[in-house]
DNA sequence: TGATTGACCAACT
DNA sequence: CAGTTGGCCAATC
């Protein structure tokens, strides 16, 4: 684990996203000492679905709460599926309890 | 190998 | 208040 290459943390971090939980590309990014390198965030998850791991990203959004990258979940509704799913109430694809929801990264709180 | 892009964010104009 | 630009790292053209 001496690879601390960008893409390694945030695989690492949005794996440990707990359940009905979200966070932000910004969080997950300054997490990672770069707040300014949440672009690479969106694209370490973009390859996340090469991986064999299952990365959680329908629980990352933006920092506004929008399901920004919906689309790349192979349709248009099935990020906000996946939300309501875990109990995570979606609306005009906009976390509502985006607030209480959202997750630090690096908080083990949960466990 | 240089230039471009990408599921973003924040500052500046 | 809205549009533009800079920035970050890695992958693709």
């Amino acid at each position: 684990m001496k690879n601390d290459s960008f893409f390694r943390k945030v695989y690492e971090v949005t794996k440990k996203i707990p359940y009905g939980r979200i966070t932000t590309y910004g969080a997950i990014a300054k997490y990672l000492g770069t707040a300014r390198s949440a672009r690479m965030v969106g694209w370490a998850l973009n390859n996340s679905h090469t991986l064999s791991d299952y990365i959680p990203a329908h629980r990352v959004v933006n920092r506004n709460g929008i399901l920004t990258g919906k689309h790349h979940f192979g349709g248009s509704n099935v990020m906000k599926e996946l939300l309501e799913n875990e109990g995570i109430k979606v609306e005009n694809d906009k976390i509502i309890d985006f607030n209480k929801l959202f997750w630090e990264p690096g908080n083990m709180e949960y466990l």
